[in-house]
RNA sequence: GCGCCUCUAGCUCAACUGGCAGAGCAGCUGACUCUUAAUCAGCGGGUUCCGGGUUCGAGUCCCGGGGGGCGUACCA
């Protein structure tokens, strides 16, 4: 194993060592270590000794080796655990002896995990050390660790997101935080008396959303099944059923472009409220998310990567699609205004259709998103939307032509929906027959009639508010990155150079 | 999908108008009991993404393919 030809050196030399304490009756791989304290709880017990100083204090200690220094008869090493602490390791050949701390140095590399065991104390410069008494490897790296003061390449850092934690403190921390998020977001809808419900993923037809799906196939029935686009009529057959506070926090999965604030799986939160309406979702989005920047962040004005920072607190904006494009343009825009002249207002903007899936709505929701939405970086609510793009939502009730639907915009992008849902059976139906019809002359993302579904809209729905808020956006809204960062292991194309 | 940029040692990057492929860290050998990207002496390490072509000569120019990034179009 250690002359196959294409090993590069460095990893030659380990697979060496890693043979070496195997052939001299040593372990590199320990079922366990005799660990006594975290890192952290080390640094901070011992921080107040004097510089120069030792304790009596026995810890033992484990973690993984990212600095090592040899001064000939004194050996630091820093070692840093799961919370990136490091903590210094000093062996002194006065205290392991000269054949212990030859093995040190000829056996442990960057990258190993390593146990210590010793006094704690303080360094001559002030750090606080343990001064070790007995140390073992606690698992051998057969890799090198990157260098660790450059930023790892962008390819790296996702293809390699393993090495992407060990290096990069802020990958460790987005990881953490966006667990500390979708927590927040489940605590705060079991406080309102949400239940978290699992819906299907592999389903028999994809609906709740427009959007092209995955296909795959099941053998056991010779049957093609979709990956879920969303589980929002699923969850409607829960608040059919009774179950009146619905959410499911998980994967959806469609079929198209990935960029940097879009992955083919990603993550979503829906919540419905029956006797709720878009009014009431609008209310616990914000408190949603104004919850969850508290818990994680500290508050909420936020410092973005990028350098930029603003504060989502207080009430957030709210203005309405045709009145806001209206101004935009410098012209009336109703849903009464005809196709031509939205066309001359795509044109004049360069605005592309594509012309299987042309409509009043899809053309004002096109000229809206370039004339408005890009352009709204604080949360800012956007009401009520034409019909035609939203088969599932009901009837405005004041104004025709209109549904009640919101998006929330928040630094340019669609952060979150929600509808006052329509339950009513019978208009359902002809909004997913009107949809076959779009599928039928060419629109590969419009909806198709799900007949089970509407079954269970005929035993009547409750009237209900739905909300869907993507996870990874909103971690992107909180954090300022981009979504391939929020996204802990996101899908990379294969390539032969990585790993072996 | 289209356009532009990019791919060189384990990692991060150099290499002019085509002319011996280099540095820092990391690695190996040695020195050093307070280092913390230590210092000192020495030594290794390359399919320059892959496949063709032009040329006396290609990391560099041309053609094809692959990975990545940015912009643009669509979706959240």
């Amino acid at each position: 194993m250690t002359d196959e030809p294409d090993v590069p050196e460095q990893m030659r030399v380990r697979r060496e060592k890693r043979a070496r304490i195997l052939a001299s009756g040593g372990d590199p791989y320990p079922v366990g270590v005799a660990r006594t304290h975290a890192i952290a709880e080390v640094k901070r017990t011992y921080d107040g000794v004097e510089s120069g100083a030792e304790t009596e204090d026995v810890v033992g200690v484990a973690g993984r080796v990212v600095f090592l220094r040899d001064t000939g008869k004194l050996v630091f090493a820093a070692i840093q655990d799961g919370e990136g602490e490091r903590l210094q390791i000093m062996l002194s050949e006065a205290r392991v002896g000269v054949e212990s701390l030859a093995a040190f140095k000829a056996d442990v590399d960057l990258g190993d995990h390593l146990f210590a065991q010793g006094v704690a104390g303080k360094s001559k410069r002030g750090e606080v050390s343990v001064f070790a008494d007995k140390w073992a490897i606690a698992s051998k790296a057969l890799r090198p660790l990157p260098t660790l003061h450059k930023e790892l390449s962008e390819e790296s850092r996702v293809r390699q997101r393993y090495v992407d934690l060990i290096a990069r403190p802020l990958a460790r921390d987005t990881a953490r935080r966006r667990a500390g998020v979708v927590r927040s977001l489940r605590e705060s809808l079991h406080e309102r008396g949400f239940i978290e419900i699992e819906t299907p993923m592999l389903q028999t037809q994809a609906g709740g959303a427009t959007a092209r799906p995955f296909v795959t196939h099941m053998n056991a029935f010779d049957l093609d099944l979709y990956m879920r686009i969303a589980p929002e009529l699923f969850l409607k057959r829960a608040v059919v059923g009774g179950i009146e506070k619905a959410f499911e926090i998980n994967r959806n999965f469609r079929n198209e472009g990935a960029d940097s604030s879009h992955s083919p799986e990603f993550s979503m939160l829906e919540a419905y409220e029956a006797y709720g309406d878009y009014d009431t979702m609008a209310t616990m989005t914000r408190e949603l998310i104004q919850g969850a920047a508290t818990d994680v962040f500290g508050g909420t004005e936020l410092e973005l990567a990028d350098g930029a920072s603003y504060d989502i607190g207080g009430e957030w904006a709210a203005l309405t699609l045709y009145g806001s494009l209206s101004e935009a343009l410098g012209a009336d825009v109703t849903p009464q205004t005809d196709l031509a002249r939205l066309r001359q207002w795509c044109d004049a903007a360069e605005i592309s259709v594509d012309p299987k899936r042309v409509s009043h709505g899809k053309l004002v929701e096109q000229l809206w998103e370039h004339h408005v939405g890009s352009t709204l970086h604080t949360p800012t609510f956007v009401r009520d939307f034409p019909v035609e793009t939203s088969p599932l939502t009901r009837a405005h009730r004041s104004v025709p032509g209109l549904v009640e639907k919101w998006d929330l915009y928040v630094r340019g992008f669609e952060l979150a929906t929600a509808y006052s849902e329509l339950v009513d059976p019978v208009i359902q139906r002809t909004r997913f027959e009107e949809q076959a019809r779009l599928a039928a002359a060419g629109d590969e993302e419009a909806m198709r009639v799900d007949d089970d579904f509407l079954t269970a809209m005929e035993y009547a729905m409750p009237p209900a508010g739905g909300m869907g808020m993507g996870i990874d956006r909103l971690l992107m809204a909180l954090t300022g990155l981009g979504i391939r960062d929020t996204i802990l292991f996101p899908l990379v194309k294969p390539s032969d150079e990585a790993g072996a």
